[in-house]
DNA sequence: GCTTGTTTAAGTAGCC
DNA sequence: GGCTACTTAAACAAGC
C-alpha cells in the first residue's frame, strides 16, 4: 500500500514517499477535531491500543454500517429509528460492539502511533501545513474493497457500488478512475478473500455481487486496513482456503515455494492460462470463468427464494442471509475454519480495535461533528437529511481528517 | 460500445 | 537478496 503511496507521488507528493511519511505526524494534530487535549488520545493509543476508542465512545453511536451505501445513491431514506438501531448488528462483534472512535483518530493513524502499530517508519514531526483533500488514502485496494464491503448492510457490493463507496470517501479517486478501477477489478479477481456472488436470475443487472470470503476476516490483524500482514489464500489441492499469517502452513509453504511475486489465488497462476489451469483454478474459485450450478461460492439454491439477497435494492436488508449464504459457500468449498478467529462465519474479528481499522474508518462523526463523510457517515447524514433537508451527504473523510487544525507538541 | 471480470506482466516497497 | 504485498497497465472475453 504504502509503494502506492509512493507510486502516486507525481501527482500527489503530499502522499508521497517521505513526504508522506514525513508529514504523517502532521496529521496527528488533524484529527483532534474532538475535545479534550489532542495528545491524549494518541497517546493513549500508544499506551492501550485496545482501548483506542474508549476516550470517545461514550458519545458516539453505533456503527451506521446498517445504512446502506446504495441507499445514498438511490435516495433511498431509511428512518433513523428503523436503520440506526439496527446498525450495529451488520458488522462483526468487533466492528460492532466497539463504540470506534471518530473519523479524527484518522489523526492517530496517521501519528507515529499509527507507523508504529503497522510497521510504518516514522519520521520527525513536521508540522501540519496544507489540507490533504485529493490526497491518496493510505489504505490499499484491498483495504478499500473489503471495508466498502464490511459497511454494506448485506456484506456485499455490486462493483459499481464499491467504485462509488470509494468515490463518495475518497475524493482521490474521483480522478484517474480508469487507473484505479482497473485496479479494483484486478484486486477482485486476484485476490482470494473476494467472492463474487452471482445475482438471482430474476434480478438482472450488470455485474454480480462481490463478498468477503467468510474466513478473510483476519486478513488485517490487528484492525489495521494499511497493509495485510498476509495474503488470504485457499490451500491447494484441497479447494480450502486458508487464513492469512498462519506459519507453516501449506499455503504458505506454497506461497513460498511459488514462481513469481505473485501467485495470488491458485497455483495456475504460475502457469499460462489454459483450459486445465482454469479448471484448476476453479476448484479453487468457483466464481472464476464460466457458471458452475454447483459453485459453493454460488450461494446455494436453499437461500436462492431469498430473493433480497441479491437484490441490489434490498439487500442491506437481509445481512444474516448473506453470511448463512456465504457460510454455506464456505462449508461447501471445505474452508477452513480460521484458527485464530474461530466463530460463526460471518463474525470477522478484528484482535482489537486498530486506529486504521475499519471500526475507525467506519465509525460515523458525521452526526456528532457535522460530517466526516465515509458513505457511511454520509448515509447517516443522508439518513440525517431525511430528516433536516438541510443537511447533506456531502462529506468526505479528508474533511475531517486533514482539514483540521494543526496542532504542534 | 461500455462494463465487468480474468489474467499476465512488470515494477515498487517492506520485511526477514 | 529473496519473498511477499501491492499497484499499475494491458489484453482479452463475456455480458448487458
Amino acid at each position: 500500500m504504502l509503494s502506492a503511496v509512493k507510486m502516486e507521488g507525481h501527482e500527489h507528493p503530499d502522499w508521497s514517499g517521505s513526504s508522506y511519511y514525513g508529514e504523517t505526524e502532521c496529521y496527528a494534530a488533524a484529527g483532534h477535531m474532538n475535545s479534550g487535549p489532542p495528545m491524549n488520545s494518541m497517546s493513549s493509543y500508544m499506551n492501550a491500543p485496545g482501548m483506542s476508542g474508549a476516550g470517545h465512545m461514550s458519545a458516539h453511536y453505533a456503527n451506521p454500517v446498517g445504512v446502506n451505501h446504495s441507499m445514498m445513491h438511490a435516495g433511498v431514506s431509511q428512518s433513523p429509528g428503523a436503520g440506526i438501531p439496527g446498525l450495529g448488528g451488520a458488522l462483526p462483534p468487533s466492528m460492532s460492539s466497539i463504540s470506534p472512535p471518530p473519523y479524527g483518530n484518522m489523526a492517530n493513524m496517521m501519528s507515529p502511533a499509527y507507523g508504529q502499530a503497522c510497521g510504518v517508519r516514522s519520521r520527525e514531526p513536521k508540522p501540519y501545513r496544507r489540507s490533504y483533500t485529493h490526497a491518496k488514502p493510505p489504505y490499499s485496494y484491498i483495504s478499500l474493497i473489503t471495508m466498502a464491503i464490511q459497511q454494506s448492510g448485506s456484506k456485499m457490493l455490486t462493483l459499481n457500488e464499491i467504485y462509488q463507496w470509494i468515490t463518495d470517501l475518497f475524493p482521490f479517486y474521483r480522478q484517474n478512475q480508469q487507473r484505479w478501477q482497473n485496479s479494483i477489478r484486478h484486486s477482485l479477481s486476484f485476490n482470494d478473500c473476494f467472492v463474487k456472488v452471482p445475482r438471482m436470475p430474476d434480478k438482472p443487472g450488470k455485474g454480480s455481487f462481490w463478498a468477503l470470503h467468510p474466513d478473510s476476516g483476519n486478513m488485517f490483524e490487528n484492525g489495521c486496513y494499511l497493509r495485510r500482514q498476509k495474503r488470504f489464500r485457499k490451500v491447494p489441492g484441497t479447494g480450502d482456503k486458508e487464513a492469512p499469517g498462519k506459519p507453516g502452513s501449506e499455503a504458505a509453504s506454497v506461497a513460498a515455494g511459488s514462481a513469481g511475486s505473485d501467485s495470488p489465488r491458485s497455483s495456475s497462476a504460475s502457469s499460462p492460462p489454459s483450459s486445465d489451469a482454469k479448471a484448476t483454478a476453479a476448484d479453487f474459485k468457483p466464481s472464476r470463468g464460466e457458471p458452475l450450478p454447483s459453485s459453493p461460492v454460488r450461494v446455494p439454491s436453499p437461500l436462492a427464494h431469498t430473493q433480497p439477497l441479491f437484490s441490489h435494492h434490498h439487500h442491506h436488508h437481509h445481512p444474516l442471509l448473506l453470511h448463512e449464504a456465504a457460510a454455506a459457500a464456505a462449508a461447501a468449498t471445505h474452508l477452513k475454519p480460521d484458527p485464530y478467529h474461530h466463530q460463526h462465519p460471518h463474525q470477522h474479528h478484528y484482535s482489537f480495535n486498530h486506529p486504521f481499522s475499519i471500526n475507525n474508518l467506519m465509525s460515523e462523526p458525521a452526526v456528532q461533528y457535522g460530517g466526516y463523510g465515509c458513505p457511511v457517515s454520509g448515509a447517516l447524514v443522508a439518513a440525517k437529511s431525511a430528516l433536516d433537508p438541510g443537511a447533506h451527504a456531502d462529506n468526505n473523510y479528508y474533511r475531517g481528517v486533514y482539514a483540521r487544525p494543526i496542532m504542534n507538541s
